[in-house]
This record gives C-alpha cells, structure tokens and sequence, in this order.
RNA sequence: GGCGGC
DNA sequence: GCCGCCAACATA
C-alpha cells in the first residue's frame, strides 16, 4: 500500500491531465516557438520508434521513454509559470505534428502510431497515479464510461471474474462498454460479453480508451489532410510544415547543422527517384510494393545504401518501418535485423561489408533475378528487351534517349546502357562542376555518387527565410478545426 | 540465400 | 521450431 505523501509529491508531480487533443490550441505561437516546440516532440517520437525497435521488456522501455519525456516534453514545471509553458509546448506541438504528417497515408500511419504510444505510456503512468488525475483526464478528454451496479456486479459475478481473485474482483469496477469499443479485448478473451456489450473491469479500461484515441487522432488526420493545401500555401510556416518529417532527423543533435547529403530513414525515397540506378530503383520499387524483400534484395540494397551513408540504426529503422508493415516488429528483429548489424560489422567477426559492384551484380553468383518476388540484380542485363523499354517508357524515357540505351543493352554492353541511363537523366552532367562520370556504370554507388553532386551543384539551393513574430497557429487552427470538403482515406 | 548449432 | 555467422571490394 502507497502512503499519499500530500505535501510532497502531489503538488509537484500533478501533471497535464489533458492529452487527448480535444481542442487545438487558440494562442499564437512565434516561429522560433512553432518550430522548437514541433523539435521536441518529434525527438520524443522518435524515441519512440527507436525504442521498439530495440526490443526491449516493458520496464526498461518505460524508463527510457521517461526519460526523453521529461527532457524534451514535461508536463510539469518547477513554477506555476513553466508548468503553463510545458503544457503549452506539449498541446501545440501535437497539433502542429498533427498537420506536418497529415498529407500522406505513410507519415499518418507513422505520427499515429508513434502518438499512441506516447498516448499510452502516459495513460498508464496516470492510472498507477491513481484516481483523481484519471478522473480529471477523462473530464478533459469527454470521456465517460457507463458503470454497472454493485447489484448486477454481483448477479454476473461467475461471467465477470475469469481469472480474477476474489479480492480483485471486489475492488473493482466493471464498464459496460459497446463491442465494438472492446473488440481488441474480446478477441484476446479477456472480457465478458452480453448482449452486444462488453464488460471490462476498472483495469482494462486504459485499452478502451486507447482504442478511441487511436480513432480519434486517425480521424482528425484525415480530415486535416483534407485541408492541408490551405495551410501550406502560407509562405512561412508551408515550407515549415512539409520539411518536418525529414528535418531534425538527426540522433541527439549536437551538431545543430544537417550535413546534406545525409540519407536517414525517412528521406530514402526521396535519394531513390532522385540518384539511384535502376538496379537500386527496382529493389526500392518492389520493397515499397511488397513491403518485403527476398534475401538477394535485401543484401544487394542493403549494402548499397550503407555506402551510401545510411547509418546502421537508420538502415534497421528504414527496413523495419517498411517490413513491419506485413509483419510484427518482434519477426523483424528475429529475422533480418542480425544481418543488417553483421553487414555493418557488428555481429560475428565484425567486418564491416562494401557493397556490390556493377560486375558482381551482373555476374556474380546470385539466385535467378527473373524469379517472382525476386528485384536484385541488373535490369539492362537481366531484363527481357520488351520489359526494360517498357520500364523505361514509365520513368519517362523515350525516343532516341530510349533507343540508344536499349540499342546498348540488346549489344550486351549493360554498364554503356546504364551510363546513358545516367547521362539522359542527367542533362548536362558532363560540365556541371564537380561530378565525375568515370564510375558511372561501374559501380551503383558512383553513380549515386555522381547524381547527388550532380544535383547538389544544380540547383543552387534556396534557403532561410527566418521570419518575422508572427501567427502561424490560427493557421494549424483552422485547418484542424475547421477542415476543407473532401476526406483523405483514414489510417486503419 | 548458403552454411552451421540445438 | 529456435538460433548464429557469412558474403564485398568503386573510389579521388
Ligand atoms: S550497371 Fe551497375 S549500377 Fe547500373 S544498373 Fe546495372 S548494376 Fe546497377
């Protein structure tokens, strides 16, 4: 039994009790604010992703996060005034998360999940704090349960108890809660049901609840998506809003600059239509497609994007969040997460691999690329005539750019044809500052290489507009509370 | 994917 | 069924 130890720790640990988002919030944020604010809480998120990851128990999980919570998202403060000021950064800064991931079904399903994590951990920490913060929190949140009489407590007594003691089951109160509120429960049998109804002890409420914040936040990023063109066309905080998810991506920041150039997690998509060879665009296309990929991919795209800079915790988040999407993160981390660490020299003998070259590619001794599920392997070398003009077609490649690839292809000179690929994706190469062709062909990585300078010195880059103090929250305001007509397909 | 261990 | 360990190599 816990002693309520009133003077000490209540008044200093009574923290946010409002965490379910109901309302945006109606203050005006500067952009330093808008921007810090957004900083913190996409630390603590992707913590969050980091963390299970890593498979840890529950315990260790929960200190860690704790952790991080407090630094970068505290719900309380040493004075009245910075407890204000925490509660402030944790309310705005969801809801601008809430809009910079809105636009796509990937970021949605990515803030979703890592919010409900977040959601959760706090859900419990405030149930084990016990009965007032909780009842605070559902004020807060609307939340009310329909609680069942200590007379038909006892009447179903033998249906509400399963595996209760007697003592637990006395102490507690059971919710009648709509089935389909409950079915996460239900499925794992753990709840009783009766006409339609669910009856979850007092315990098993925090699933319930997470269950309506799950739809409530998936719901309200739909409907924000809807909206999202309106808020972004602002010229301060636009730019702000779409660069959110591949900004501050960096592990703990003590280099405040992101070096560009530097491929993380969630920015390879964007380096694979950009600056990858088409072995290397195949292997991605079909792993987006798939969600999967067959060893011989694995390895081959795998070690190409370490050479390419992908550090090893990315490499594994970037596989994981793409794997896990037709598998559980547990089987991820039993099946393919010991071979990326090995192929960064991490496991074993601790060698630290390079990647393919275009001969090895080609020649080596790799199962038959050809094969269904398969997407390694060289696609001027091992793609039929037909299939590789149409692949070409579909990236935009045609006339004479096309026949001359194709012509050397079908000459069987593979490397010629992927250089060409390169020089017609890539006007001007040859005097752009600062990019060398001599690897292009030979090797996927010096061609990545080439491409990136390539653009780098292209485009001159445009950047800093600091602004001015100014209200870029009746923005975010508007499009949550109020959004557009049409609705954006919800994350399930 | 191969090899190896239980 | 569970698990560990390996392969590669352009390159300014
Ligand atoms: S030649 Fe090399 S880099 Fe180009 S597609 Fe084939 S394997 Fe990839």
């Amino acid at each position: 039994m816990f002693t309520s130890s009133r003077q000490s720790s209540s008044k200093a640990s009574t923290s946010t009790t409002n965490f379910f988002y109901t309302t945006p919030p109606s203050y005006e944020l500067s952009l330093e604010d808008f921007e810090s604010f957004a900083l913190s809480r996409l630390i603590v998120l992707r913590k969050i992703e980091e963390l299970k990851v890593k498979g840890l128990d529950r315990n260790q999980y929960n200190d860690a996060l704790k952790r991080v919570v407090n630094l970068q998202l505290p719900s309380s403060g040493p004075s009245p005034s910075a407890k204000k000021h925490n509660e402030k950064r944790d309310l705005a800064s969801h809801f601008i998360l809430r809009l910079a991931y809105c636009r796509t079904e990937e970021l949605r399903r990515w803030l979703l999940t890592q919010e409900l994590a977040l959601f959760k951990f706090r859900l419990e920490d405030l149930e084990k704090r016990g009965g007032k913060d909780m009842s605070a929190f559902m004020k807060n949140a609307g939340i009310s349960f329909d609680k069942i009489t200590q007379d038909e407590k006892q009447s179903m007594q033998s249906q509400l108890r399963f595996n209760m003691s007697y003592r637990d089951f006395e102490a507690s109160s059971f919710y009648r809660i709509p089935f389909a509120e409950a079915v996460d429960l239900i499925g794992r049998r753990l709840v009783h049901v009766r006409a339609g109804m669910a009856y979850v002890p007092g315990g098993k409420l925090v699933s319930i609840i997470c269950a309506r914040f799950r739809s409530h936040l998936s719901r309200s990023l739909a409907k924000a998506a809807a909206s999202f063109s309106h808020v972004s066309s602002d010229t301060r905080i636009g730019p702000l809003l779409k660069n959110m998810n591949k900004q501050y991506t960096g592990r703990d920041f003590g280099k405040q600059h992101t070096v560009e150039g530097d491929m993380n997690a969630s920015n390879v998509d964007e380096y694979a239509q950009r600056s990858m060879p088409l072995c290397m665009r195949q292997v991605h296309d079909g792993l987006k497609k798939d969600h999967k990929l067959k060893h011989d991919g694995r390895r081959q795209y795998g070690l190409f994007l370490k050479g390419a800079g992908l550090t090893m915790e990315e490499s594994l988040l970037f596989f994981q969040n793409e794997f896990t999407k037709i598998m559980s993160a547990d089987d991820f981390n039993k099946n393919y997460a010991y071979n990326i660490r090995h192929s960064y020299g991490k496991e074993g003998k601790r060698q630290s691999y390079t990647a393919f070259s275009s001969t090895t590619i080609i020649m080596g001794p790799r199962s038959n690329p050809s094969e269904v599920g398969s997407h390694h392997g060289c696609p001027f070398a091992h793609s039929g005539d037909a299939s590789l003009a149409a692949l070409l077609g579909k990236m935009g490649i045609g006339g004479k750019d096309r026949d001359d690839i194709m012509a050397h292809k079908k000459n069987k000179m593979y490397q010629l044809a992927c250089a060409k690929h390169f020089e017609v994706t890539h006007p001007g190469a040859a005097k752009t500052e600062g990019v060398d062709l001599d690897g292009v062909g030979n090797h996927p990585n010096a061609w990545f290489n080439s491409s990136v300078q390539y653009w780098k010195n292209k485009e001159p880059a445009k950047k800093d507009m600091k602004g001015k103090i100014n209200t870029p929250m009746a923005k975010v305001e508007r499009a949550v509370v109020s959004p557009g007509s049409g609705t954006a397909k919800e994350v399930v």
